[in-house]
This record gives C-alpha cells, sequence and structure tokens, in this order.
DNA sequence: AAGTCTCAAG
C-alpha cells in the first residue's frame, strides 16, 4: 500500500475531538493495512498524551509498538504528557521512554529536558533530576533558557534554593521567567527577605512577578501588606484576585472575601472557577445561603464546568447553610466526585445530624475505589460523636490504620475523646489520652475539659484545667470554661479566683456572635447587642416571644451563666445571647413560613436550645442554628440533634 | 511542530 494512501486518514485523526472518535479512526486505518504509518502517529500520540480526555496509555503503546522508530517529537510529547498528567507511576513511565529513545539512537533535546526537568518536579524525584542535570550540562542543552529555567524550578521545588541560584547566577542569558522563577524559589521557601530582594532588582516584571509576591505575603506575611500590594499593583490578572480573595476567606475574614468579590463584579471582571470556589467557602462561614445561591445560578448559567474541586465547594457551603438537602443534590449531579467531595457532604449530612446515610456515603465510597484520607477519617470519627456512638468510632478509629494505613493524627484523637467525653465516659477519655501515641495538645485536653462541664465533673476538670491554663496562658476559653466548672460545683470564690487571674493577665473574651443573613445582607449580633439599627423593635419581640414561651414551660436557665458579668446583669444577659437577638430579628424580617437561619461562633447554651425548641412550634417556623460544631435543625418542638450535642 | 514562572476545597 502506497504510503499516501493514509493522508486522508491522518487529517481526519487531526479533527477528532473525543479519545473515542480518535481510536475509532485509527482503528479503521489499521484495518485497511496501514500499519501505525508515521504519520498516523502525531496526531493520535498527541491527542492522547494532552489531551485532559485523552488516554496516556494508548499513546504509550502506539509509540512503543510502532514498527518504524519514532520522531523525537513524539517522544517529548509523551513525557510532556506523563509530567503534566501527574500519576503516581508518571516519572518512571517517562524515564522508560527517556531509556527507549536512547537505545533506538534517538537523542534527547533541550525540549526533552525541559519535559523531564518538569516530570522530576511534579513527580518528586530530586536525584533523577541531579542525574539529567549533569547530562544536561554535558551536552550543552543547559544554555537553552526554557531548560534552564525547568532546572531553577525544580531545585526550588525540592527547597534547593542555593542551586537554583547557582543557576541562576552562572547565566548572562536570563529572561524574566528565570528571574521569576528564582524568586518564587526563594519565596516559596520561605527566604522572603531574599525573594523580595531579588524582586527589586528585577529589570523588568509582569503580573507573574507581582503574583508571586503578593502570594507570598498572603502566606508568611499580612493580609494587610498583601492588600497594599494589592492596591499598588500596576496591573491585577485573575490570579491576583483569586490570591486576595482567597487570602481572605481561609484567614476568617469571609466579609472582606466577599467585599472584594463586589469589587471584581463592579468592575465588570468575570470570576473564574478558582474565585469562585473561595467565594462559596467566604459563603459557608457566614452561613450566607443567598450569596450562595447566586454562585450556584451563576455557574449554570455560564455552563462552567464543575469539577471536583468547584463541587466539594458548593456541597460545603450548602452543608454549612444548612441546605443539606441541595448538598446532596450537586454533590449526585456532578460527575466529578473525588474523595474531598465525598468527605465535604460526609461531614455535611453528620453536621446536619443524618450520620446514618454519612456513614453510608463513607462506605459507598470505598465500595466506588476511593480511599478515604485521613480528613475523611474526621469526618466520620465526627458523625459518631454528635451520634454517641462510641463502639463504632472505635472501630471507624481502629480501621484508620487497619484498613488503610494511615497513622491516627491529633485531629482523630481529638474526636474519640470528643466522642468519649460527650457520652460522659470521662475516665475512659483520660485513659485514652494516656494512651495516645504521640503527645496531646492543647486542643485534645481543651476537649476533655469542655466534657469536664457538660458532665460537671470538677474534679478532673480543676486539674485539666489548671494544667491548660499554666501550659497556654493566652487562651480565653480555657479560663471561661474552668470557672464556670467551679461556679457550677458551688466553688465561688474559686471561680471568682481564675476571673482574676485572667482580668490581671488583660486576657479578652473572644465575644460570642451570631449570625443572621436576610436578602443578600448578612447581621451580625453579639451578646447583648443594641447597635442593631432596629434594637428596639428586636428587644421588645424578644420581650412578647420570651413571654409566651415562659407559658409552655421555658425557665431562663441560669446555670450556664458567663462569669464575666456582674450578678445583677445575669439574667438580663442569658435572655439576650445574641443567637435570640437573631431570631427575634428573623422573625421581624422574614416571611412567615421561610426558615430562619443562625450561625453561632461558639456552641449553643441549653438555654438558648430550649428556647428554639419551643419558638419554632408556638410560632409555627422552621429555625436552623449552626454552632461551631454542628447544626441544630428546630421543627415543631424538637431538634434534629435529639438533644445531644 | 513544542517548552519554562503566579492560581482554588474538606
Amino acid at each position: 500500500m502506497p504510503p499516501h494512501r493514509s493522508i486522508p486518514f491522518t487529517s481526519l485523526l487531526f479533527k477528532c475531538k473525543t479519545i473515542q472518535q480518535l481510536k475509532q479512526t485509527h482503528a479503521q486505518l489499521l484495518t485497511r493495512g496501514l500499519n501505525h504509518p508515521p504519520p498516523s502517529l502525531r496526531p493520535t500520540i498527541s491527542f492522547s498524551a494532552l489531551n485532559s480526555s485523552g488516554d496516556i496509555n494508548y499513546a504509550l503503546l502506539l509509540l512503543f509498538q510502532s514498527s518504524t522508530p519514532p520522531q523525537i517529537f513524539l517522544y517529548n510529547t509523551l513525557i510532556r504528557g506523563l509530567a503534566r498528567a501527574c500519576r503516581p507511576d508518571s516519572l518512571s513511565t517517562s524515564l522508560l521512554v527517556f531509556y527507549r529513545m536512547i537505545e533506538l539512537n534517538v537523542v534527547p533535546n533541550n525540549f526533552t529536558f525541559t519535559f523531564m526537568f518538569q516530570g522530576c518536579a511534579n513527580g518528586g524525584d530530586f536525584d533523577l533530576g541531579r542525574q539529567l542535570h549533569g547530562m544536561a550540562v554535558k551536552n550543552s542543552f543547559a544554555f537553552d533558557v526554557f531548560v534552564r529555567n525547568s532546572v531553577i524550578q525544580y531545585y526550588s521545588v525540592f527547597g534547593k534554593v542555593r542551586d537554583a541560584r547557582r543557576v541562576f547566577d552562572e547565566n548572562e542569558d536570563l529572561d524574566i521567567v528565570s528571574w521569576n522563577s528564582m524568586i518564587n524559589g526563594y519565596l516559596k521557601n520561605g527566604e522572603i527577605l531574599e525573594g523580595l530582594e531579588l524582586f527589586d532588582k528585577m529589570p523588568k516584571r509582569n503580573d507573574v512577578s507581582w503574583n508571586s509576591v503578593l502570594g507570598a505575603l498572603v502566606k508568611f506575611g499580612s493580609l494587610d501588606d498583601a492588600c497594599r500590594v494589592f492596591e499598588e499593583m500596576p496591573h491585577r490578572s485573575i490570579v491576583s484576585w483569586v490570591l486576595m480573595i482567597s487570602g481572605y476567606a481561609q484567614n476568617g475574614r469571609p466579609k472582606e472575601a466577599l467585599a472584594l468579590f463586589r469589587e471584581m463584579q463592579l468592575l465588570d471582571l468575570e470570576p473564574n472557577s478558582a474565585v469562585l470556589v473561595s467565594v462559596l467557602s467566604a459563603c459557608s462561614q457566614l452561613g450566607a445561603l443567598d450569596h450562595g445561591n447566586w454562585v450556584y445560578s451563576y455557574i449554570q448559567k455560564k455552563c462552567m464546568k464543575i469539577d471536583s474541586i468547584l463541587c466539594a465547594a458548593l456541597v460545603d457551603m450548602y452543608a454549612k447553610c444548612g441546605s443539606i438537602d441541595l448538598a446532596m443534590q450537586v454533590f449526585h449531579s456532578s460527575r466529578q466526585k473525588d474523595v474531598s467531595a465525598y468527605t465535604c457532604a460526609i461531614s455535611g449530612l453528620a453536621m446536619n445530624g443524618r450520620s446514618i446515610e454519612a456513614f453510608q456515603l463513607f462506605e459507598q465510597m470505598k465500595g466506588e475505589g476511593i480511599s478515604p484520607d485521613s480528613i475523611s477519617y474526621t469526618a466520620v470519627l465526627c458523625a459518631c460523636s454528635h451520634m454517641g456512638w462510641v463502639e463504632k468510632g472505635f472501630h471507624y478509629f481502629h480501621s484508620l490504620f487497619d484498613e488503610h494505613g494511615i497513622r491516627p493524627e491529633l485531629d482523630h484523637y481529638a474526636c474519640m475523646v470528643d466522642l468519649l467525653g460527650r457520652a460522659g465516659l470521662l475516665k475512659e477519655a483520660e485513659t485514652f489520652i494516656d494512651s495516645m501515641a504521640m503527645k496531646p495538645d492543647n486542643v485534645i485536653w481543651g476537649t476533655l475539659l469542655g466534657a469536664c462541664r457538660v458532665h460537671g465533673n470538677a474534679e478532673m476538670g480543676q486539674r485539666v484545667g489548671n494544667m491548660l491554663i499554666e501550659s497556654d496562658q493566652n487562651h480565653d476559653g480555657r479560663y471561661i470554661l474552668l470557672s464556670n466548672i467551679y461556679a457550677e460545683s458551688r466553688k465561688g470564690e474559686d471561680a471568682e479566683e481564675v476571673r482574676n487571674i485572667m482580668r490581671k493577665k488583660r486576657i479578652k473574651r473572644v465575644p460570642g456572635y451570631s449570625l443572621i443573613e436576610v436578602d443578600g445582607v448578612v447581621h451580625e449580633f453579639l451578646a447583648g447587642d443594641r447597635s442593631h439599627e432596629k434594637t428596639e423593635e428586636i428587644y421588645l419581640v424578644w420581650e412578647e416571644i420570651s413571654k409566651k414561651i415562659k407559658n409552655y414551660g421555658y425557665n431562663a436557665e441560669t446555670r450556664a451563666i458567663t462569669f464575666d458579668i456582674e450578678d445583677e446583669e445575669k439574667e438580663n444577659v442569658i435572655g439576650y445571647h445574641s443567637e435570640k437577638l437573631a431570631l427575634a430579628f428573623g422573625l421581624i424580617c422574614t416571611k412567615p413560613g421561610s426558615v430562619i437561619r443562625i450561625v453561632k461562633n461558639i456552641r449553643i447554651c441549653n438555654d438558648c436550645h430550649s428556647a428554639m425548641k419551643l419558638v419554632s412550634k408556638l410560632f409555627n417556623r422552621k429555625i436552623s442554628v449552626r454552632d461551631r460544631k454542628r447544626y441544630h435543625h428546630f421543627e415543631e418542638g424538637r431538634c434534629s440533634c435529639l438533644d445531644y450535642w
């Protein structure tokens, strides 16, 4: 068969849009006896190796089975595809390709080396990279600026900034990417000053240079410094916006994240999925369902692809805004779900009082061949804790290592201590802490202290509380817990003593607050807050509510009163806990029949819990309160937590 | 014929 007969097929191959089409067309070509004519290899290998919907194994097969020795371009394409793919065997496979080409006397060129270094950087093999570097130098490929830049990048990834700097210094012929790679090497490895010094010396800067600095400030410096750079930089690319918005979202400043996003919209800039992921994270933190809904409809309107990260963010947002049904709807309709998306759904279910489904989903995930990671385990252990399922908790705790070889981390231990402590097994919890394979941190002891308070164990509480205060003198929560434990076990003097120490050390109490979103605006309330513009009305309404529910058995509890309030104010303040004010505001401002959604930064107290239950019944409203750990969905006088929390 | 640097979740 004359070779030119393959030409029409080759152009057909170039037009293929999917791997299936490509394989079919290629198969037709093969059945006509045109066994891998060289021109057909290029489109097939390029597509299979580089396209995100390609099939790199198919490309490998074609390359290794070719009857004629493939051109260097094809080898390079495969190595490039492998470097990009980030599979666990990527690097060993590209090394195989590398040896194969040498074996067939195809001499590697500067492109080969660029892709190999990229592979080493992504695949985590330092030694191989160093050998290749020697080889590249010996064969004069290190003169190519691309090769050199990928070497700098490779050394930087492994924290070998000095080696990177040597390559950088040895060469006259540097371009802006060399500078960026070198600066980024410093910044990523925490050598901020060196990085900034080099940045100052740069002959010319581009967006990437500025964004590297911006990213380092967000991560290692202060957000406010980053903000200043953001204001001053000559041009903001989408990456700059991503960095700032995610910086705010991840550092407990979700309101500022949303404000910056609004600024972006006013400038008519199109958000990408990275921006939306951060915006969704901010919505999750604020419980801002209206905003979150807007983001979801925006994604649908723009037909944006929902990848596993966006899926996880959406599921997390809906779950943390209390709309677990919507969360699961998004989850099930998404095609791309990775372990994180599953984990978000699992912890979302658990948080919303649907632990049985959480366990089912965990098993389903394993059934689909996705292995749980350490965070998935934190989620199931939390689910056990919410239900008080001690035995199940131990089962999962043991399977952590037995089934998945994951060594328990502090988070897992903390979940177990919470599970035991909440269930009233305080002794067992303490024994469990003693059996830990690592040194327990203050979070673990703090969890036990919290349990001591819930179950009124003053002896253990005193011991643990004093130890905690000793080791971390500035944590307000520990003083408060200990003082309350004393107060509740009628040791008023000891409680007073703790209060005095706290005053003397000038330890500021982090105030408890509640958020409620009405018509896209997030309102914030503190306990006894009188700053809201509708204060008069809010307090009036709460008085009415209070009177009404008292007729149905509500008795303002005084046990849970915080200590830094003067005695005569006690009843007043517990009557005006932030969630009660938010509830009154919600009753004033939302439509009858709609759900009132409140987000708290600390745990809900007994008093508010019983008040909420009664209001849900007497006012016939569904109320959702998210506290620091979980959701309480109140309906018709009952709570989804079944009064266990 | 092709490449090197900045970017997101639990």
